[in-house]
DNA sequence: GCAACACATAAGCATACACTTATGTGTCGC
DNA sequence: GCGACACATAAGTGTATGCTTATGTGTTGC
């Protein structure tokens, strides 16, 4: 069950810190401690914890790497919500259309 | 920070469980214990966690407490989900259209 | 009133988790 | 090669969390 993992990874505070920081576009680790005071072998583990989950997901360049938000995590989110349309309220109807126009 | 407690709350797998049984409509808490084998006072803290996220909302029917799905914690994922809308894959756009027709 | 019921709360306990310090792995520039 | 760097992993520790048993609160029916 991935959406264990998913839920877990988030539960943590410092982890959807530096979820959200990812939103804004790719980073490596060290960019990712910046504002954030954490050691940075606590960084790599939460990481770690972030990519199990699927949230995220690495690109090795040189001695740094690189880490973006994983659409797969993202979907599955997305795709679990969705089974609890029936109980959306109406102010957040312009979410839909903002998930309407997400490729452009 | 209200988000923190709605990923912690849906962090446990038996909360989960709850919760995804109040997607098809309200239950009691006894209702809510069949099937998963878990201890009447268990279910009555994950349900104190689940309402004190805002993920569910309680009725008083005689000695019966009801459960239902409150929307204001479908809201608050729906509208943190909102910020990673570039990073949503094609193949859940599906959603997108449920979403839109959540009031029939 | 009182017994049965539905649920909440209290207290104690075992485990999970997020941190720390120390060390390992791999890359870069000289 | 070697030192500096970017990051990962290991091992240990304090705290949070989910469970248990026991008890409390409020409602129903007789």
């Amino acid at each position: 069950m991935i959406e264990a993992d998913i839920f877990k990874a988030l539960a943590d505070p410092t982890r959807r810190k530096v979820f959200e920081k990812l939103a804004g576009g790719s980073l490596n680790a060290s960019a990712l401690r910046d504002g954030l005071e954490i050691s940075q072998p606590a960084m790599s583990q939460h990481l770690a914890v972030l990519r199990a989950a699927g949230l995220v997901r690495e690109q090795r360049q040189g001695r740094f790497v690189n880490y973006e938000v994983d659409p797969d995590g993202i979907a599955t989110i997305g795709t679990w919500l969705a089974r609890y349309r029936a109980y959306w309220p109406k102010r957040v109807e312009a979410l839909a259309d903002l998930l309407k126009d997400m490729d452009q």
